[in-house]
DNA sequence: GTTAGCACTCGATGTCGGTGAGTGCTAACC
DNA sequence: GGTTAGCACTCACCGACATCGAGTGCTAAC
């Protein structure tokens, strides 16, 4: 932060205002009348042409205004964090908009997205918790066909996961259910891993071949399951606000970014939030993606009640509203956090299918 | 089709070849040279000059070309569809590029509109069957912690449905299962709203008040679940190929788009193909959606098993290559039914989380 | 250190003639 | 009578050129 000083500092803010409402250049003139900082243009030009030198500011050219650097943003961004966030009124506008219809994670996420994009007018993504290793607190097997059998097992984390497994023909709703009974008792508080490696041990005790079979088929399931985990849900909203702005009037540029944000998996490694911190803010550059170049990514986390964290963020421009994106986003966290979080008398499932 | 013959029809056609492949207006010398038909430019001309006065070409300014009018297209593809499909080279690239990695109805969908956009280089949606009733097969609760249990229902068309009931508390799992037992018996073969109305019969008979506090917790859930069926998957691929398209240069008609296929309820709405028919084809303002009037849509059915009919499709602009596009919904609407179709020897459900 | 004044730069906008693709019409041709 | 060559006409597009004005950097005075 060398050669900068407050007043340079209140310039430069005062600079990156006006980018953020305009998306012009802005020139000194503008400066010293719009925001009066009690200075002539002459001297804001003067200082102006300090801080380019100091690389916060950049010129498209001779005779334009200046443009703020994704430093500039940087440091701007800073200093926002480090003052805490301004009281913004949108924290009623979000409570208004953001009524829970519904405790399923699903529709939660699909609403999170829906309001987070069109209160900030850009776009938004959430993306559900990423469960730690769920441990098993009940397996059951449900007969579907003579043929098949539908596996449940339900975790401590709530989640329920099912497949199909094949058995053996013949074997009835009671056995099932007994063979169920016993799994339960000998698997229960392990993660799959541990389960997959105790299945061998328990197939060996049973004294029918029939159940030797089922066994083996349900270990098979099991590893199959610790192999892939769910991934996880992602829902996206107004991909297409992008499109109001100036900087993605150039096709090629916005097709690259929308062609992004459309590739799920990708979009979802990006998202993700490394780390504990409660915002991340990523400017141009800095989010890694030649395609998002010219935009900012900001997220922020939320914890369920079994102290998963999930990640909210939303996709503009660089030259962002970061403050209301900021304090939008650590009220909707907030939110999140409060309906899936620690209501012990609602149901304690976070997912299901509708 | 007054006043429409042989020759100007064969003119008609070779005009909207050229328009589909360069999106400019085609100029009689274009015609009687590129498409040799034996005749010059000055006879094109003149036959031109009825083709607009019939309707079927606009010129957007006198010293242009013309362009196909939507009328046109229609004429176009109606002959198109009564020539049966031309045989087309993209079967193989269909076959090769579209392996199911996977039988599971979510991963189906996913992949299959990605191939169908990248093949079209249009936009392609997948829509999931819509089910018919379906009917009970095994209801099964499964203990979760001690106040709560989750309801399993495995249905004929082997998609499983699961909630989270309150059950009352001390009642153990073996209660449980006798409790699931009997109502699988009671209930085997009815519809959701079939077992509501059966439900309070069901509660009369049980001996203890738990269970019938049980009783009424279960039936609360399931006329939930009547009312509000799940809804039809769906997944989206290539939306950002529209920005590809000079009809799309204009950013406010391309947003509109964009924010329509987004808006993903509307999007089912629109694309779910009404009538038993192989092809839909709405061109321009048949969509019936203004945001869509230079968009075409061709949506294609496939079949599953159960007799349960799908849709895909894809949205293009209305100079479609819609000889392409027909060849390849009707290859991957075959594929996709025999992915979903009869195969006895698979496991019998078509969804399921991984 | 601040500011008024001024020359200078350069993108944006507007005007103008030239170019060429395309049309419509007429008259000649078969 | 249908087809075609020929020709005048239209009009979007393009490059050249002048103009305008927002904005800068520098200098000199306060």
């Amino acid at each position: 932060m060398a050669g900068m000083d407050e007043r340079k500092f209140r310039i430069l803010q005062a600079i990156i205002d006006d980018y953020i409402l305009t998306a012009m250049p802005v020139g000194s003139r503008t400066i010293s009348k719009k925001y009066d900082m009690g200075l002539s243009s002459a001297t804001i030009r003067n200082e102006m042409s300090d801080l380019e030198e100091l690389g916060y500011l950049d010129q498209p050219h001779v005779s334009a205004g200046r443009v703020p650097s994704a430093k500039a943003y940087r440091l701007y961004v800073d200093e926002l964090l480090r003052g805490g966030l301004i009281a913004d009124d949108s924290a009623e506008a979000v409570r208004s908009y953001f009524t829970a219809r519904s405790r399923q994670m699903e529709d939660v996420i699909e609403q999170a997205a829906q309001v987070l994009s069109s209160l900030t007018n850009y776009t938004a993504v959430v993306l559900e918790p990423g469960g730690a290793q769920p441990r098993i607190r009940n397996l059951q097997l449900v007969p579907v066909s003579d043929q098949t059998a539908l596996m449940v097992i339900v975790t401590d984390s709530g989640v329920v996961r099912d497949t199909v497994v094949r058995i053996p023909a013949r074997m009835d709703a009671d056995t099932l259910y007994s063979v169920s009974r016993s799994l339960t008792e000998a698997l229960a508080g392990c993660t799959l891993q541990e389960a997959c490696e105790r299945m061998p041990a328990l197939t060996m005790g049973r004294d029918s071949e029939a159940e030797e079979k089922l066994m083996a088929s349900l270990e098979g399931v099991l590893s199959d399951r610790a192999a892939a985990p769910r991934p996880r849900r992602m829902t996206v909203g107004g991909a297409s606000n992008m499109l109001t702005y100036p900087e993605y009037n150039d096709m090629e540029k916005a097709r690259g970014l929308l062609s992004v944000i459309e590739t799920r998996d990708r979009l979802a490694r990006i998202i993700q939030s490394q780390g504990d911190v409660a915002f991340t803010v990523r400017i141009g550059p800095e989010t890694g993606v030649p395609e998002m170049s010219d935009c900012s990514i900001v997220t922020a986390t939320y914890t369920t009640r079994q102290g998963r964290h999930g990640t909210l963020g939303v996709i503009g421009p660089t030259r962002m509203q970061y403050g209301r994106v900021l304090s939008i986003l650590s009220i909707m966290g907030q939110q999140l956090s409060e309906l899936l979080g620690p209501e012990e008398d609602s149901p304690p499932r976070d997912e299901s299918r509708k």
